[in-house]
DNA sequence: CGAATACATGTATTCGGTTACAGCATAAAA
DNA sequence: TTTTATGCTGTAACCGAATACATGTATTCG
């Protein structure tokens, strides 16, 4: 075979295709936009140009038409750990719709990283795309309002923590959930004395978790012994070392009320590798309903998010906004939660 | 509050800049790519125009540098599954070293259905990105060709079933994998006897590891009962219903070598759940090491690939590609592979 | 002191498209 | 037949940067 010379990747332009089929560019551009009703095309033309097309191969250069334009069919999507099935649901709905509308996604890991959802918002908001859609963790209101306050790019978020009006936001309501988890673990369980695993206090799901956790335990006459109360950082190792620290206290509550998924998961292997029994010697709930709680054994019991219609109602109501940028104020969307009583609790 | 006109989101371009430092466009442009060493700037009027930077919070509109410079910073990745622990690994391990390097990734999911793969080729190829690294599940060297064939796009490839030279191969030996896994079987074991959940014939690992399976039964007189040849779709469910077929036979072999952990998971699920024990009743061994390995009980014993090594390799053979496109003849590389050995085998 | 050179910056062009506007047919209306 | 409308297409400007080239001034050298 001949050595190819490093000939250029020189795509074809619409100016190859018009002096191909003998027209203007314009014209070329023309009949491949065919939006533009008011402009029409004779047939004869249209398929010389289409022929021309083909013939090399042409395909318009998305770099020229969103700089002309000023629309880039691509949106942004910041979350906090892909590895994690619950965001990782969200993240699937996100593209699912962004495809279908002809977008493509770009994402970003923060790993709960205040640096790194900095770092992004910072990236995306000098790099050209229509929308973004956030899970922030760490970010504020006004680090938000730093961003994004003077470009108007169309924002949605998820979590009621923020107070932002700048975007549309989905929301579920945690405090209820817990608390009515809680709730059913008192009432229809009979458990009558827990430990709670969280994580540090300045993190959103924090502190609205462990108020309805709190709640319902009041609403009841019990009291959450502040020895009982450990931090996590949402990773299943973490929840192994709260079990660990739960042991070293020597004292055993009926149940465990665990902030995440993943750490209930390390907290229920960690306590059957310590030797005791999940649900008989303790029991464990935990939030958010991942796929590997169907994997752990017993089947972890759990406040189900639905993070797939969370996905869809962030995207839909992002693409909303781009299509059409006068919808008046921000909107705010309930997510359901459910609670999944399977064997851990 | 004054109802804010729907006032353009207009952001400063670097004419704005000039205007405001008293200087032209092109010395801003220089000012703020000092790469360029043949060209030299004043002191004075560096300062002059960092402050007007600033004081118009300028950023680089990226979409009209890339289109003059012909680089966009963005680097696509297109994998089967990101639920999927392993791709979702290289994903991550990819990302860090395009952000490392300055780069975005534009990531899609093809859910191992050949439509999506190339409909992604597609949009990516029409799409300037400046590289790309995929995990082609059916795509042939000929889509390959087709697509990237003279478009001169860097292209990162993992698997060996692909003589693909437009590009660079990351590959795994897991025909010889798989034959030193069910040799240890066989050998530590002492497995007589043996099933087999694959996948459909033309889905690149299915013949390769079916292929190291024989080997090794072959070698210590073994062979495979066609009635234990079950195949799957690399899901848990499917994983289930294999196990449910097997049952069926009423033929019980001493080891299950499933082609996937996903799929391995879901057997030990199915097993259990029919009141078989594992490893004591029947064994299983997986492939891959995802996450999910060590939260099932027992924990899977399975073939590891190194995904952060491999997401590594291929981002790192991409950018070397990218940045000195005169390498000469594609590269293939081999990650490693190590049994580990738990206790479900 | 005039010519050569280095430095610093401005002018013009370009990347590949979209779009406002102008112009020339031909058809319809007056 | 002249006027007007209509259909089709070309010309020119533009999006926001990068860059080849030209130019003007300060410096250096013979």
């Amino acid at each position: 075979m001949a050595k190819r010379p490093p000939s250029k990747p020189k795509m074809p332009t619409m100016y190859d295709v018009a002096k191909l089929a003998g027209v203007s560019q314009p014209t070329v551009s023309r009949v491949l936009n065919q939006n533009d009703t008011t402009v029409q095309i004779s047939e004869e033309t249209r398929t010389r140009v289409l022929a021309a097309v083909e013939a090399l191969g042409y395909h318009p250069n998305i770099l020229a038409r969103s700089l002309r334009t000023q629309r880039t069919q691509t949106i942004a999507l910041l979350i906090a750990d892909i590895s994690n099935g619950f965001y990782h649901t969200i993240t699937r709905a996100v593209q699912d719709v962004a495809h279908s509308n002809g977008y493509e996604v770009l994402i970003s890991n923060s790993d709960h990283i205040y640096e790194n959802e900095k770092h992004f918002c910072e990236a995306v908001s000098r790099r050209p795309v229509d929308g973004m859609i956030m899970v922030p963790i760490h970010l504020t209101e006004s680090d938000l309002e730093d961003y994004f306050g003077n470009t108007h790019t169309p924002v949605a978020i998820l979590g009621s923590h923020l107070h932002y009006n700048g975007g549309d936001i989905v929301y579920m309501d945690d405090e209820q959930a817990t608390y009515e988890g809680v709730r059913w673990m008192i009432t229809e369980r009979h458990y009558e004395s827990f430990g709670f695993v969280g994580v540090a206090d300045d993190l959103p799901p924090g502190p609205r978790r462990l108020h309805g956790f709190k709640r319902a335990l009041n609403e009841f006459g019990l009291f959450l012994d502040p020895r009982l109360f450990f931090r996590g950082d949402f990773t299943m190792e973490s929840g192994a070392e709260c079990v660990h620290q739960l042991i070293q206290t020597g004292i055993l509550p009926h149940a465990l009320f665990v902030l995440n998924d993943l750490m209930a998961i390390g907290a229920i292997l960690a306590l059957q590798e310590a030797g005791y029994r999940v649900p008989e010697d303790i029991a464990v709930m935990g939030f958010d309903d991942i796929p590997e709680a169907k994997i752990v054994r017993p089947m972890l019991t759990t406040i189900a998010q639905d993070p797939r219609d969370i996905g869809l109602k962030l995207a839909h109501t992002l693409f909303e906004r781009i299509n059409n940028p006068d919808i008046e104020q921000p909107r705010v969307l309930e997510s359901p939660w459910k609670l999944m009583i399977r064997d851990s609790a």
